[in-house]
DNA sequence: ACCGGGGTGTTACCCCAGGTAACATCGTCG
DNA sequence: CGACGATGTTACCTGGGGTAACACCCCGGT
């Protein structure tokens, strides 16, 4: 049995342990899914990245196609911004164990630490990034708006859509509609409320660090 | 010495600590900082989690009573958008690795496993929900939507602020600006590009995993 | 028939981080 | 003085990532 096959089967094992026990599953625990001990792994994958990135790999594809058509779709803007957001819920709807892989895969490689976007979800924004500049004319600050507005539109459907996955409060559509009123300018539309005032907590203090800077 | 003062120097080397090393410093690491050894860390703090959450209790106060006193402030609704967002951006641009703790710290605790947005975050959310339901007419669905947006907002604001803090593109009154147009529905607003035909690849087909939930 | 290479697999080990047990010390209060 | 509550220590356990060394099996070439 020549490499790729075996490569397979093993991704096969690791996506069945980890829709188990989610991301952060062992390398033995893969391995004993698989049948088999951990050196088979590592010489397959090197190191635990390497595994998560294969893995993530295989997945990305389906969710980032499916967004990237998603952006193509020759709909009214409202209503295309609606298919995509869409899209991304169902995704992680559909296999949530998968979904929370590609959007928190476990840190790990302190390298480019920091990101509150992986890699996965990267690639998502750089595709509406790219939506963005060639669809929507934005004048001279279109470069800077299409990166800042797809990292932040990403950021905010990975966030709310993680709630809704977790508490499901409503329907799919619903928080479709949710989130495209918010993009849509609705909370800057809508009126204020007559009772304005503030009943919140009086604001504790809060002590401060020593070394700053 | 009694508890508090010592736990303080424990909390304020485990602060160097981190600010030097980010997020994940060892408790070795912490200890040494602290001139002292593990066992005494754990005396105090229970585990790392416990560490790490009387950590980010310390520095939620600031950004928290920050963020909030944004939230109230008394201007056009704009205004005081821009001012919570610029509070916000302020605050990580000020101490990143803080801030980093804040945002982003190292999960380590399976038990909510999967949330996208860390405890801080989590209640900078809850305090925009609240302002939200007590300032603007929303209607029927206002509870659903100040949620949501809640949600929402404070990833977009989290993605797009590390973005921002790693790469610097532009001053931070522009960035502010950005989110805030954004939040103002001008992706909904601005005009169609006239050559609105999509260079962008072809869309590789992707394989699909076996086992789906 | 033989051997070598590339695949399969194994056991046993290293390192390091989180976490704990057991023990020694110092100062204060009754 | 003795007890208590804090300080601190060394030495250890567990478990996970990662590796070294070794063994098998098959197939193709000489």
């Amino acid at each position: 049995m020549s490499r790729e096959p075996r490569r397979e089967q093993l991704l096969n094992a690791a996506d069945r342990v980890i829709q188990r026990e989610g991301p952060g599953a062992s390398m033995n625990a893969i391995a004993a899914e698989a049948g088999i001990t951990k050196p088979i792994l590592y010489r397959h994958f090197g190191d635990r990245n390497g595994l998560i990135k294969a893995l993530t790999d295989r997945h990305t594809g389906g969710l980032l196609a499916a967004v990237r058509a998603a952006l193509a779709e020759p709909l009214e803007r409202r209503d295309r911004v609606e298919h995509v957001l869409d899209t991304y819920l169902a995704g992680i709807e559909a296999r949530p164990q998968v979904y929370r892989l590609l959007t928190h895969p476990e840190p790990g490689d302190p390298s480019g630490a920091g990101n509150a976007l992986a890699p996965a979800l990267r690639r998502i924004a750089e595709e509406i990034t790219r939506a963005v500049q060639s669809q929507v004319d934005l004048g001279a600050d279109r470069d800077l708006l299409a990166e800042a507005w797809g990292r932040g539109i990403t950021g905010m459907v990975l966030a709310a859509g993680d709630w809704w996955l977790e508490t499901k409060p409503c329907s799919r559509t619903r928080m479709v509609q949710a989130l495209a009123d918010l993009l849509w300018g609705r909370l800057a539309a809508a009126a204020d409320l007559p009772t304005a005032v503030l009943p919140t907590a009086p604001a504790e203090p809060a002590a401060e660090p020593p070394a700053a800077g």
